[in-house]
DNA sequence: GTGAAAGCGCTAACAA
DNA sequence: TTGTTAGCGCTTTCAC
């Protein structure tokens, strides 16, 4: 068993006794072939250790059977799920994929992209960089018509589809439910305003201020990369306010959690004196104490939409005429938020 | 600006008056091309909007310039650093990178494998899922002469490298700590003992109790499948023995904050009751109450490493002869291990 | 230093 | 239902 010569489908043919063309056409299962032939063709070749050879195929094809995928990161785990999600409709319908991370960096996003374009991929899957300030990268795919899908993290753009949750929504029931909690100053933990899920869940946390009939302080809006780090720099400027907030609402729960232990270490107590509501349902909102009150919202599934939403676009020439999908999602009450359990602490 | 007619070198040689071979040639800063002519093709072929056919290419030369990387998840913080480090190293040697996940099973790693065959990838780099018990499936790789590399959970396998950290020392280390804090009834909670992450941590656990005279109660040894579950199962049944552990290790830190939840729901307290170590230095080990002891390790550069040998294993045709690389480790203490520590509680 | 020409393996008109 | 044929775009001998 050694290396180079591989098996072609001139060589099932010849041994065969037949064109490569039929031998073609059998293994692609298409309809014009008499099923004995195709039955012996698929054997035989599967004997000589055939494999089909995707390069020539696709130089033949102009298109490559590949979907291009584009993240933020993919350490979290919404996006584990959400990638999970796209893994399986793409794989069930005999696409190939590939994967690549943006680090939140407008310029590296750029790159990927056109990585991705110069592989040849069929269309794009897309959440943004946190950075991202215009899409002028996608154009070359535009110009093509490479169809483009975004998810959660998305953008308006004329004719590619959105895969999103109601982030409004989301943020006015947090918010809401803060405020229905006794919370009168609520300080709000947010990405850059560019993107939807920020400003969209700002928005929200907003109107139900007004509703509620309670101003928001602008002080109160801290602004930041959603990290770890910035988790902690907030936490100490809470802390140095002359009034604190008494309540937080952090639109991820990697920074929610950072918050927590940041502010518990100084003596805060969660949630009597800052009551806090985190967004995404990490599986790290259940493990901090107290466990965080968190949006959850089905990842999974945002991702096998978006996946198959591309594959339809593929499929029928013409285009969908969807241009965006919202998905549920739920309000996880849990202690962190709760400011009226003095005693029911398990 | 519309789709399909797209430039090629025929066309940027035509423009050029040249022959196609000459535009392929300065394109590739082949030597023998005269500076100007090279410089002037290369302008007007970015200025005809000229992109380079990677399946024209890849046909013609039989190799592809693509890594496949094959991991149980990317869900992890190891796995996310890893990927980085990998994903940086190819990228700078300008080769592309398809990524795919064996869900921890067997079968579906082996379709991955013969999926990324498929996809004519030039090598492999991967880290064994759970199940895997045998080899077989990197056959077809290993009679074309594909270079695999594994990390972290890696097999003996004739000529292939492997990329790890001595996990029989870092079990040792881990269980040391635990001894010398007085523990006397340590629990170790592994995975799948085919695994060499598992089976080397335990055998190091091990011996460290025999160094230091302790008998190790092969009652108190869990083998499940590392998951927040299974942290919970192990927890239950902890609380349901008539004589507790007074120290656990667990090899993730993942299952550790599980277990250790757990526990502390049932008033048991961490570290007095039950000291516990965990493994990989996941964020979350500093977030759990009280932080966790866990063993470190640099992932980005394992990632890194194994990327860079199996470029280099391509670039040079001849075998790199190295067959082990091992990575340093450090246990980083924290308040989960530490049983004399009554007052310094932060 | 540059060009001509063949062919990588496959597919899809078109023909039979 | 099957075969013939002409490329897809690139690289690479071999010539000059």
């Amino acid at each position: 068993m050694k290396s180079s010569n591989e098996v072609t489908i001139y060589d099932v043919a010849k041994a065969l006794n037949l064109s490569p063309s039929t031998v073609s056409r059998a293994l692609k299962d298409h309809p014009h072939i008499r099923k004995e032939t195709k039955k012996k063709i698929i054997l035989t070749a599967a004997e000589m250790g055939y494999r089909h050879n995707k390069f020539a195929s696709s130089l033949r094809q102009r298109h490559t059977n590949t979907i291009g995928v584009v993240v933020p990161r993919l350490n979290s785990h919404f996006m584990a799920s959400a990638l999970a999600g796209i893994e399986k409709i793409t794989s069930e319908n005999g696409y190939g994929l590939i994967i690549s991370q943006s680090q939140e960096s407008w310029r590296k996003e750029m790159s990927c992209v056109s990585t991705l374009f110069n592989s040849r991929v069929d269309g794009l899957i897309v959440s943004l960089a946190f950075e991202t300030k215009n899409l002028d990268h996608f154009n070359i795919l535009f110009n093509k018509d490479i169809p483009v899908i975004f998810f959660d993290r998305v953008a308006d753009c004329h004719g590619c589809m959105n895969v999103v949750i109601d982030n409004y929504k989301a943020g006015y029931e947090a918010a809401s439910h803060l405020l229905e909690q006794g919370c009168k100053r609520i300080a709000h933990l947010g990405g850059n305003m560019l993107r939807n899920v920020y400003s969209e869940r700002f928005r929200g946390f907003k109107q139900a201020h007004y509703d509620h009939n309670v101003e928001f302080d602008q002080n109160l809006l801290f602004i930041t990369d959603m990290s770890v780090n910035a988790g902690i720099e907030v936490a100490d400027k809470i802390l140095k306010m002359k009034v604190r907030p008494d309540g937080l609402f952090t639109a991820n729960d990697t920074t929610a959690v950072s918050v927590i232990v940041e502010l518990e270490k100084a003596g805060i107590k969660i949630p009597e004196d800052i009551a806090v509501v985190g967004f995404n349902n990490e599986p790290i909102s259940q493990v901090v104490q107290p466990n965080l009150t968190t949006v959850d919202y089905p990842a999974r599934e945002i991702g096998e939409i978006a996946a198959t939403s591309l594959i339809n676009q593929l499929k029928n020439t013409q285009q969908a005429n969807l241009s965006t999908i919202v998905l549920k999602h739920t309000l996880l009450i849990r202690e962190s938020s709760i400011k009226n359990n003095r005693d029911n602490n398990k």
